[in-house]
DNA sequence: ATAAACCTTAGAGTTAGATACAAGGTCAAT
DNA sequence: ATTGACCTTGTATCTAACTCTAAGGTTTAT
């Protein structure tokens, strides 16, 4: 049974992430002591470990709140489902990263056409790209 | 001379975007009609137009007040000025990009491991990789 | 002249995921 | 018995870039 603090320690979280994560409804202590403290057990633990787990692979708290309540159901579902949300997030991922490849080449390519030394930003090629009012997009 | 609203339309954005931009010290109209209006001539456009471009290539707003405050008063800047506020948002860029490509990765190896089909979840590949207490990050 | 479409301001709400703060109760050690 | 570390609740704040609402003034077309 650890308290609060010294489940945040063990996974190096703060214990205001723990409250967070049990207001929005993915993870509350099995029980309370008689003093009101929060007390996790094994399970809880493994919930924890669970859902940070999702969120090291890119899973937002929403995604993973749909992961858990398969998880913790697990016999009403099927492989299909738990691959959709992968695949689904795979995608949304890809698209992501579609989009950030292009903003690379785009500052690449200004990079590559400015000296970028002390001479006068005047000719500065970067800016001119950026006026140009003949180049779209 | 475009109001708010032709200025807004042309470029494809809300008037609420460019009041939002003028109220942040982006871009404000150079004169106001009589009745209070906001009035875009071709300096303005042109300005929109840099900052939107910007935008495309993965520039924050405040990154773009930057660019602007050099593009606004470029004798007193040099080309290095200008190089390293695209290189620092390059390297940015490329740091999230490494951290999305480790998330596909994952995604994916989770993905393959699954069967996919109408089997109950219950011996899921992907939540069983989740849970494992034995694997970490 | 009246309705639709436009404009003005100030300010609140949205999303995500925390993070911080206030006011107070509890526990362990000295 | 008192200090310090810990816990409780509730509420507010942060970032980014909008987006929306309210309450009202203006323009344009019919």
């Amino acid at each position: 049974m650890l308290k609060i603090g010294q489940l945040a320690d063990k996974f190096a979280i703060k214990t205001d992430t723990l409250r967070f994560y049990e207001k929005h409804g993915l993870l509350a202590p099995s029980i309370r002591g008689a003093n009101g403290y929060r007390l996790y057990n094994d399970k809880d633990e493994a919930k924890l470990r669970f859902i940070l787990r999702a969120k090291s692979v890119g899973f937002s708290l929403n995604e993973i709140h749909e992961l858990l309540s398969i998880e913790l159901d697990k016999s009403h579902w099927v492989c299909a489902d738990v691959k959709t949300l992968v695949d689904n997030k795979l995608l949304e991922i890809q698209k992501k990263l579609l989009e950030l490849t292009k903003f690379e080449a785009s500052l690449q390519s200004l990079s590559n056409a400015c000296c970028g030394g002390p001479d006068s930003a005047e000719h500065c090629s970067i800016l001119e790209a950026l006026e140009d009012p003949h180049v779209d997009k």
